[in-house]
DNA sequence: CAAAAGCATTGATTTGAATCAATGTGCTTT
DNA sequence: AAAGCACATTGATTCAAATCAATGCTTTTG
């Protein structure tokens, strides 16, 4: 059940089996049913969410009632509303559930827990951070200098697993475009 | 010298003189005069750089020569390119002095080396990138849902020092604007 | 199974920002 | 002090994406 997590955990900081044991004391499961919520905006986020299995959104409603798609998370990604977990303010963003998932929970006292006690966990979720951090400054640089085709195509490049699985129009929300617009620059593209 | 640093430190992980005796021995000071490169696109980064005084600015530049800045770096700010630091590939941004500036200067070696022999520097570490990462996000968040105008009000209640000694063309490039637009809309909001 | 909902596409029109161009102003720099 | 440059503003025009609207297709769901 824990699989994946572990994998991933031992990728990037080697643990003994005690290790792991101790620290699958801290986590726990959860199944969500497509369209559920993990969590909704104005809640407190008190989870960060490994998806184990399954696909998520974060995304924001503004004034108009458009969503914008801050993030997805795949299997393998790490999903949460960071700043509300760590300041405990309300929640700014929504995260629901794309398809049937399956979730490895870390409680904010257990994230505390292991950050206290255990320093390769602490390497865990600074090398995690690093890596998300630098994703978003990609995506960040790119939209802010490149065309909307390339960054459909770098988006496509870099995440083809996604473009696969999610909606166009879901899509369209996470580069801020209509979807109507990134249908038009899909045809422009395949017309090359 | 190192003042602003250490007491940016001290206010994440609380140190021991003994500590901070010894951190010190790892990093260097520089001192770059306006205009002066900290890195060149296509070098490598090797270097962490905290703002200590001045100002500076990350910038990538288009096949149109156009320039965008990605971040500014202004006194108590850390600075640089942080995946050509970490993965050893060539830097995509520039990064130079807007004004004259003191550095505190984190080599890799001495990046390592601290994480590797000091646990407060890796909680460090991990609460800066966080922090950076959070701020990263809300810029993102803003530039996909908010109008320009919200966005550059936004800017302003965010980082008045920086609207105060940045000129306004580079925060248009900021913004991801022309300078013309970002003037009209400055003429807009204060015909308001 | 039929109805409804969700989704992608296409077309026509509007809108907002980019581009091109010119002017004024205040700083450097020599 | 004069010349040159960097910067902000304003105007006219172009261009790209949003919006509004309609259609057909597929997937849910009652």
């Amino acid at each position: 059940m824990y699989n994946l997590f572990f994998q991933n955990l031992n990728s990037k900081v080697q643990l003994t089996e005690e290790e792991q044991e101790q620290i699958k004391t801290y986590l726990t499961l959860k199944k969500l049913r497509k369209k559920q919520y993990l969590l909704q905006e104005g809640d407190v986020c008190k989870v960060i969410a490994f998806v184990e299995k399954g696909a998520l959104r974060a995304y924001s409603v503004d004034e108009n009632s458009n969503e914008h798609i801050i993030q997805f998370g795949l299997e393998g990604w790490t999903i949460s509303d960071l700043y509300s977990f760590l300041t405990g303010e309300p929640a700014t963003y929504n995260i629901d559930a794309l398809e049937d998932s399956e979730l490895v929970i870390i409680s904010k006292s257990a994230h505390e827990e292991l950050l206290q006690t255990m320093p390769k966990y602490e390497t865990f979720t600074r090398l995690n951070i690093t890596g998300a951090y630098l994703a978003m400054q990609r995506r960040l640089t790119s939209i802010i200098s490149a065309s909307v085709e390339e960054r459909y195509q770098d988006f496509i490049n870099l995440y083809p697993h996604i473009a696969q699985r999610v909606p166009q129009h879901m899509i369209a929300s996470y580069m801020g475009l209509t979807p109507e617009t990134l249908s038009r620059i899909r045809k422009r593209i395949s017309s090359k």
